[in-house]
DNA sequence: TCCATAACCGACTGCTTCAGTAGGATTTAA
DNA sequence: TTAAATCCTACTGAAGCAGTCGGTTATGGA
């Protein structure tokens, strides 16, 4: 598996998030029953994703979580770092600030890392897909019709 | 980290092999010594390589292993796989044996898999990546001047 | 006929991460 | 004052990773 359950869980709730039409901060409670997703589990993730400066929080009563920035201008490679770290295909391969790829087996001897070539277009698909894609997608793919009421969800039950 | 070192080993293995001129079977051994990695480890890992019916063996002394088929015809794709088993974004993504994707979250619910657009993306990005590259590019990439000989491997020690 | 070499196989181990739980402290609206 | 919420740290069982180890089988050569 490329990514963890922290991924999911962390792009599905910045989705809720991004549901919501703006100013009213989301409590976690209601992203868990939304997402019938561990509530305490929910909470390191979001933890992750305040720190990143993804999302800002309200505490006491009627506080809760919002997005930091319009969901248009939310890119999911930020979200996906936040939430597994940096994007690498493999232990040994490090982006500088300046976005160069390096690689430690770089001097391993007398010829060019072998795998190098491989792992840098893994890496490049997988960051043009993470980048090319914007929560706001998102939010409007799971919910085309663009309603604002939540979706009715402890009715059932 | 998207792949672990089974990825990167295996990977390296098969370089090691595809630089051989063709009929010579490469024993572990030299394999171990050359990228200088575990013997013992290697024998799990080309054990998958020969189940997945991407390298032959040869026993005894003077045995070894090499190449299925031409390098060219080696996608990296079927070795990555063969190595870390079927590469989905999330535990959630299957894929059918006719390639459709499908998602345990699909029926969640009254809505669309909020993440199924993005996971989508992903898996698409790294398969075009792996499966647009073959072993005789990164044979290639590893050694640029076609030298047949195989670097100087026992003759220390 | 030995013997060195090599593939083959399964069991075991220390370590880290994952996924989640638990318990509390702090903040704030009503 | 109190209920609702964020915030924080510590803990836990399970699983996978990265090997190691010991032994079995096959084979070419002396």
């Amino acid at each position: 598996m490329l990514f963890s359950t922290k991924a999911e869980y962390g792009v599905r709730l910045m989705v809720e998030l991004g549901r919501q039409p703006g100013s009213v901060p989301v409590s976690l409670s209601a992203v868990a029953e939304a997402e019938r997703l561990p509530l305490s589990y929910l909470e390191h993730l979001v933890a992750k994703l305040r720190k990143a400066g993804l999302v800002t929080s309200t505490r006491g009563a009627h506080g809760g979580y919002r997005l930091a920035k319009p969901a248009e201008q939310i890119t999911m490679d930020a979200v996906v770092e936040a939430l597994e770290g940096q994007i690498a295909p493999m232990e040994c391969f490090h982006e500088t600030p300046e976005g160069k790829v390096l690689c430690s087996h770089e001097s391993d001897g007398d010829r060019a890392c072998a795998t190098k070539l491989l792992w840098t277009r893994v890496q490049g698909g997988v960051t043009k897909a993470l980048a090319g894609t914007t929560l706001a997608e998102l939010v409007e793919f799971a919910d085309p019709e663009a309603r604002s009421e939540p979706a009715a969800v402890g009715s059932a039950a």
